[in-house]
This record gives C-alpha cells, structure tokens and sequence, in this order.
RNA sequence: GCGGGCGUGGCGUAGUGGUUAACGCGUCUGGUUGUGGCCCAGAAGAUCGAGGGUUCGAAUCCCUCCGCUCGCCCCA
C-alpha cells in the first residue's frame, strides 16, 4: 500500500506557475535584445553526440570529465546531454554549410543544459542559458557587441548593479610561453600553496590565478600577469575591445585573473558578475572568443565569439534586487453556470469570447453560484458572465463586473461580446 | 568529490520524553429560494523524511540511511 512517491530528479527544479512572469520578463527581454542585434534563433537537440564535447569544450575540463551525462541510447550510440550550447552550435553551423551563408553568422539559443554537479543556490543540474555565438568574425568590434547584448538585456531587466569583467588570455601557442613562465615562478613556492592549487599546477597553471584560498593569494599578487605579456596582435585585439566598450558606454574592470573553465578561449574573455559577490557560482553571464574552435571540430579556420547567460541566475539577481516581473497573467471573464441543461451554453459563450480574443475561463456546474463566484474573484477575472437556467430562458447572460463598483446588467447572447467589452473597459 | 545547517498537513510555524500533535494562511462546504470580496460556522487534510534502537511511554534521546539547503571545488 505504501507508493513511494516521486520527487524531482536532485538539482532539477520545477517552475512553478508563480515563477512564470521572471521567466517571461527574460524570454522577452531576450527576444528584443536579439532582434535589436539581428541575431538568429537556432535551436540544437538537448542530446549530441558525447564526442561533440569531449572535443569541443575539452575532455579534461571539469565539465566533461565529471559532469557530463553520457548514456549509451539503445542503439549503442555514445550520447550526451548538453553541458552547454557553444559546441553543439558551431556543430550545426559546419553540418548546415553556414561557411557559406554571409560571414559572420550571428546566432543564440535558449535552452536546457546539464551538468552533474552538487546543487546549490543559482547551481542546478538542469539549467537554462541563453547563448549567443558570432561565428566568422574576427573583429574585435563583435567582442564587444556580444557583451553589449547581455548587458542591455540586464539593463532592460532592471539590474544594474551588475559588473562586467574583461581580460585577454592570448592566442594558444603564446600562451604556452606564458604559462611556462608561470609555472617557473609557482614552482618554488609549491609546497606552501593549498592542495587545490598543486593540482592546478599540472592540470591547469592558469587557475592557480583564479585561486581563492588564502594561502595562495600572497603569491598570487606577484605572480606574472598574462595581460602583460599579451602577444602584439592579441594586445592591438585587446585594446580595440576595449575602445568598444567605451564607446558603447560600458563601464569594465580589467580582471588579469580572470580565467575561463573551457579549453577552446582565445584572446577576449569575460563575466559579468553581481557587484560585491564573493561567491563562487555568481557569475551571470560569462564567456570568450574560440578562434580555434569550429577548426577543430572538423571546419575551416572560423573566428568566432560568444557567451553564455544563466537564466536562473539571472532571476535569482532580479529577485534579489528587488525587481518586479509584470504581474501574472489572469483571465478576463469567469463564466459562472448551474444546471445541465446551461452547462453546453456555457460552452458556447465562452468559445465565443475567446474566438474574439478575450480569455474566458469556465466554473465547475456541480459547484453554487456562490462557491463558482469566490472562484472567480479569486481568479483575478475582471468580470463574471453568470448563466442560469432563467437567463437561458430569455436568451440572455448577467454580465457582473467584479473590480469596479458598479451594477451587473443582463446582456443578449447575441451580443455578449460587446457587452463584455464595454464591462472590460470600465 | 569535501564540509556545515535543516527535515512536523499544500505553505509558514508551535510543540524538546507523558492523554485523540496545536495555530495561521490556503482548500472545500454552509450562513434559506440563483451572486464574489469582509465576517461567521463547519469539514477535509500529518504514517511528525525513512528504518532501527533506548524507554512503561518518542515528533522530542541515540544510530543509520534518504532528501533539502548553504559553502568549497567547478561553472551559467
């Protein structure tokens, strides 16, 4: 006798209804920012390819090497989940031919990634990005365009007390100059540095400068800065991004330890994170130019930038600063009934408004008047059709407002949507 | 993967060893013939996260597990 019930999936939260209007204040945030921009709408499956990833965002990123759902489906293919849409996208661009189409091609998407990892505030296993990608471009001018999309769109949601980061990591082969350099200066100080950061040093120096623990944050002060050791190319490219910004009038921070978790950046990164957050997951938005990447997935040398948006997060900070999404949606007419032989012109009527656009809802016959009518109060209709057999009768409904104070008046059938109108419009 | 906090009706809480687990909100039904909001009355709804242990007696004490949550790691 005793079910189990089921729960959520762990980390996989459901939108409930109230929750709706932030979704649709960023859905349609997102909408206007990118037809302002003239990107395009691509959507790509929530499952590729496991190999998609490995290669593309890199199979020893934390991403995929731990995080990553991969299932083998009952063909025996080797399938993931998406962690996130960078790949996936440039995927499509080279399986559609888009090399072809006029350069760059200027795409986003929003849609559900996954990635197994512990849930937290603003962490999810299931979450929901809006990213943007440039794809054959490698002005820097598109750099900046990129940021200033999401950072219109957080200005058209209201946040303002967002700070937006900036800082270059070099193309690939001059990095590596620096990341030896690097390891030669954290060498010596390796066994007075945090377990994480000596791991860091084989696996991936450069996070040695994205180190929070306090015992690394005094040679980290000293430690060489890849912003000053750009190549001259990757400094020119640096220096135009940031004239850009200016232009565009977006305040940065130059962040010299700002360093991306994907393998595939080049030159230009950046983040947008809430001003005075020291967590760790805050970051808002987040992302970096991949010259490298549609190349190494298979296509012809393809500049490209782009960056990925949290969703949630972006609710959460929205919440957090106290901005309020547009109300609720609610439904215009109540269609208050009683008796069997009512219940079909109920029907009707209510077909009848919606044909002309009005959003009727209808109560439930078994119910009283009275119960149907706190129903509909509390349903935030503005205004109650009641039908009974007498009304029927005369072919007739009371129209009753239920917002304003004034009298409810019996209305033809015939003519119910104007008179809906009118009682809508007082 | 590591560390902290917390699990009592749908939600928010009270109850910290002793009769049928309490309250608010919400839900439902009524308060004469067919009319919302306010008010009043009543009802439904809890195996007190699960399992085990201690005890005459456990929501309350102990153990294990599960879940949620916050932080670290990592990332959006």
């Amino acid at each position: 006798m005793t079910t189990t019930r089921f729960q959520a999936p762990r980390g996989t939260p459901d939108v409930l209804p109230e929750m709706q209007p932030y979704w649709d204040a960023v859905l349609r945030g997102i909408s206007e920012v990118t037809d302002l921009f003239g990107f395009q709408r691509i959507d790509t499956p929530v499952f590729e390819a496991a190999g998609l990833f490995e290669k593309g965002t890199g199979d020893t990123t934390d991403v995929v090497e731990k995080e990553m759902y991969v299932f083998e489906d009952r063909g025996g293919d080797l399938l993931a989940l998406a962690p996130e849409a960078t790949p996936a996208i440039v995927r499509a661009y080279l399986e559609h031919g888009m090399g072809s189409w006029p350069q760059p091609v200027r795409l986003f998407t929003v849609k559900p990634m996954f990635r197994y990892d512990r849930p937290q505030k603003g962490r999810y296993r299931q979450f929901t990005q809006f990213d943007c990608e440039v794809l054959g471009s490698s002005d820097p001018l598109v750099d900046a365009e990129v940021i200033q999309i999401a950072w219109l769109l957080y200005a058209n949601l209201g946040l303002n007390n967002l700070e937006l980061r900036l800082s270059s990591i070099d193309d690939i082969d001059p990095r590596q100059t620096y990341v030896e350099r690097l390891k030669e200066y954290f060498r010596p100080h390796l066994s007075k540095l945090s377990e994480d950061s000596q791991r860091r040093f084989e696996r991936n120096p450069l996070r040695l400068l994205d180190s929070k623990d306090e015992r690394d944050l005094p040679f980290k002060e000293n430690a060489p800065k890849l912003i000053d050791a750009l190549s001259p190319e990757a400094q020119d490219h640096h220096e135009l991004v940031t004239a850009a910004l200016t232009a565009a009038g977006i305040p940065f921070t130059i962040d010299p330890l700002l360093v991306r978790g994907l393998d595939y950046y080049n030159r230009t990164v950046f983040e947008i994170v809430p001003q005075e957050d020291t967590r760790a997951q805050g970051s808002v938005m987040a992302g970096g130019r991949y010259d490298g990447l549609v190349e190494l997935l298979g296509g012809p040398s393809t500049p490209s930038t782009g960056f990925a948006a949290g969703i949630e997060r972006s609710i959460l900070e929205m919440q957090k600063n106290e901005v309020s999404p547009p109300f609720a949606k609610q439904v215009a007419v109540y269609v208050v009934h009683r008796g069997d032989s009512v219940a079909v012109h109920a029907m009707t009527l209510a077909t009848t408004l919606r044909q002309a656009g009005i959003a009727a809802q209808i109560g439930e016959s078994g119910r009283s008047f009275k119960a149907q009518l706190r129903r509909a109060d509390s349903s935030g209709a503005r205004v109650a059709l009641i039908l009974g057999e007498d009304e029927i009768a005369r072919g007739a409904a009371m129209v009753k407002p239920l917002r304003v104070d004034s009298e409810q008046v019996e209305a033809p059938i015939s003519g119910i949507v104007d008179a809906v109108r009118k009682a809508l419009a007082e």
